[in-house]
DNA sequence: TTATTTATGTTATAGCGTAACAGGTCAAGA
DNA sequence: TCTTGACCTGTTACGCTATAACATAAATAA
């Protein structure tokens, strides 16, 4: 969840990074580089406001509240109210780079934007970090689940609580 | 999602049933029935607010806000303040005997109370209706693409935005 | 009965989200 | 150049969702 030094090995799945000591600098810094590139090339304006969203939820692998990134956008001396952090938010997430957490009320910076992917969320209850699993199978269970009785699925939410490979450790000690 | 006369056939499966023409007063009277053994059997106490609760969820196959349910609970005489909803849903979803729809921040009758389940919404944008798929296999995707990264999945929330089969038919006409 | 727990109801307040309007920026076209 | 229109940012004001804290009553246990 914070800066930890050494860090030379290639890049391993981005749940399994998420709930592992990293360097996050580097982590978040590149995704943030990954997501100006998806933006340009939609023809998304990443604005500034939309920029320091995404750059406030990718400080740290959990979701945010959207009142939690409003004061932190006013506090950068952005507007105060809650429908500039919910305008940036929106923007980030109809285009990808950043995910709606129902289950919490809150948003998550997408971890790897530009991919089509079916996203699945890791909630641990413990110390709340949020990793975004390859949720293709998980997907594929669940149109085949639709299709069984005649249902068209278009979005889907797909979200689990439960504890990290962290804090499993604790729990167990 | 009302009371068509006859219907003698034998129940097909509950997410069929939910978005097909049926005699809903006797596929909701036999719901409560069971929902009320399996309070019995666990003991839990299945108090006036809360049975009069479980039939307004029963009425229709579709999920319902809790202001939505107190009101109703309000002009039958119970309390008229959000904790009595609360409470009482939470009693509900606490025992099996309804499910909280976080997308749609509201709650749905179990419609097979007793079994222990998974279950996986699929929610129609354009009817409302809501339908409790068996989720076994999308939950076992889950849980595998869960451990593959060292994660222990306690609970999950499942939910399908889409169009169910009449309203599949609507739209492409 | 008396003590203990559980349930119901209240007031009050916190947290989440959006509608509607005003002003500003920027680029395309007259 | 000037105007038009699209889009972005900011505001006020409000509505919907949810819970904390407390008082009373009913049910169960001792
Ligand atoms: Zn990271
Ligand atoms: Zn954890
Ligand atoms: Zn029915
Ligand atoms: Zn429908």
């Amino acid at each position: 969840m914070q800066d930890i030094p050494p860090q030379p090995d290639p890049q391993p799945d981005p749940a399994t990074l998420a709930f592992a000591r990293h360097d996050h600098s580097h982590c978040a810094g590149d995704t943030l580089a990954r997501a100006e590139a998806v933006a340009a090339e939609r023809g998304a304006r990443l604005t500034p406001v939309r920029r320091r969203a995404l750059e406030i939820l990718l400080e740290a692998h959990r979701a945010m509240g959207a009142y939690e990134v409003l004061d932190r956008l006013a506090a950068d001396g952005f507007g105060h109210q809650p429908p500039v952090a919910y305008r940036a938010l929106e923007f980030l997430v109809e285009h990808g780079l950043a995910h709606r957490i129902r289950r919490l009320n809150a948003f998550a910076a997408c971890m790897h934007p530009g991919q089509d992917h079916a996203p699945v969320f890791l909630i641990c209850r413990a110390c709340d970090s949020v990793a975004e699993a390859a949720g293709e199978p998980v997907r594929a269970a669940l149109d085949t689940a639709a299709a069984a009785v005649g249902f068209t699925v278009e979005r889907a939410n797909i979200e689990a609580l439960g504890l990290c490979p962290a804090c499993t450790q604790g729990a167990a000690a």
